[in-house]
DNA sequence: TTTT
DNA sequence: TTTT
């Protein structure tokens, strides 16, 4: 069984990061990615909601923002929860597996002077029915280029 | 810009076509796949909504049934909708590119009594807010093997 | 950066399994992908030759034979050596991140009653430029379902 | 049946253009992709040696050059000839269906001096056992964006 | 050198 | 609710 999805695209927001009530980071994106091909009264890009967990989550928190061009690799996802009406709401999400960092570095560092995560310290758990989060691994940044890779592989999940 | 989705899996239900109003095939599935890591608490498949157009839908409906293995090849796409309550509700399914039956053909007889798609002549219409369906074409059937291909690549939206 | 291959066909051959001198197992197979495409004059499908190490290695060569139908997930990667007449002669090949047995378990036991693997306990190592292999992980075997899945992920190299 | 194929890197030299007999584009090109596990003793990337026909074939050469960073998907594909001492080589390859420019058009124009094409127009034929150029279709370009969109689906091999 |  |  194969469940893989690969994204090249721009964030829309800041990552919004979170924390689990065991204090594991959760961060959610969404990417957008325009479309190849353009129909006149179609939208012009796919809009994607995104999840990535731990390390990865804080870096993409970190080092990303609204603009920020990324590659992702994943698999998707859909979770389910109450809203107030007591009805059930789906949401299909694609669970970060690794983040790539397409930019210049200091594209990077010029967009951002301003603090995107400010206080993600103190985020509030209140996620609904997220898989359980789980350590993974940071792998590596690409010093001698100019993009930032993001890894997390082996999630239990 | 990349938006790309690779699943192999198993058809939970019978593939559901419809017509659009203006005559154009559409066929909704859903793929059920196996999780690798199986977690205690956790569900071990995800459920993965699916759509296809034209003549891949026909020949879904017609070859393909609840059990069905396939390999598919799309995109991920949000659409929404307004539902009674007025409220709007977001539905993110796999727009399918091509598709791969990976049984035998056999098998497929085997476990059909060929009922799967009962009337689907007659299906209505009534989807919301679809991309305008467009002609797409079906490349080939592998007659000297034991699997069959449907591919409708460039679709214009 | 990415570098992520998805396949889908059938082993050309039974699965080759050796070991290296420090004793780790190395399975080298190739893949047989029909393509959808026909084209007069052209061969009908594509020959991918990959190799796969450690447990996903043992379990390959264990489970899988001559005719498999598998899934494959993977990277590109090219390796060099000197042949017998001083040329250097590089070699292709997906590095196997996880695999997935995509037919009926009971096929799979009809079609082996013999040994495909005899005697690779006590292969030669005699591979030129391998990377290092490392210690991998077998994630599950999906007794519910018909297909066995076998992952080999975060390998370093 | 897949044979899919997903990178993201940099191109390691200008993309060398060349025609068939028939008049077709032919690109050829290498992408480096950097490894996200860098391991002691193990280059650092992966080069892949890709190609893409017609009308791809002349965007890539028209805009690409040494350095670019490029989104790829295309699939596996190995041809073979004879080289001089009569020796069969296998040559294993990238068939390119689309490409994506990743960087912003002034990075382009700032990093060439804009000579990456000279002379691309009388570039002689002379590649050996390639498959049949046939006709392929540019989609679009994103003007309004800093990114560059190349797709050739549909080649008939 | 190739699978169904 | 959307990015360049």
């Amino acid at each position: 069984m194969i469940n893989r999805v690969i994204l090249v695209g721009r964030l829309t927001r800041d990552p919004e990061l979170r924390k689990t009530q065991s204090g594991a980071s959760v961060v959610s994106y969404t990417i957008a990615v325009n479309r190849r091909v353009q129909t006149p009264g179609q939208p012009d890009a796919d809009f994607i909601n995104c999840v990535a967990w731990n390390k990865t989550a804080d870096l993409m928190a970190q080092y990303l923002h609204k603009g920020s061009l990324i590659g992702v690799e994943g698999r998707i996802q859909t979770r389910s929860y109450d809203n107030q009406q007591g009805q059930r709401v789906y949401v299909t999400e694609v669970i970060t597996d690794s983040v790539q960092f397409l930019e210049p570095k200091n594209a990077g560092s010029q967009n951002t002077g301003y603090q995107q995560n400010s206080g993600y310290g103190y985020q509030a758990p209140q996620q609904p029915s997220y898989s359980q989060p789980v350590d993974d691994s940071f792998s590596s940044t690409f010093d001698s280029s100019d993009t930032l890779d993001i890894a997390s592989d082996d999630l239990p999940f």
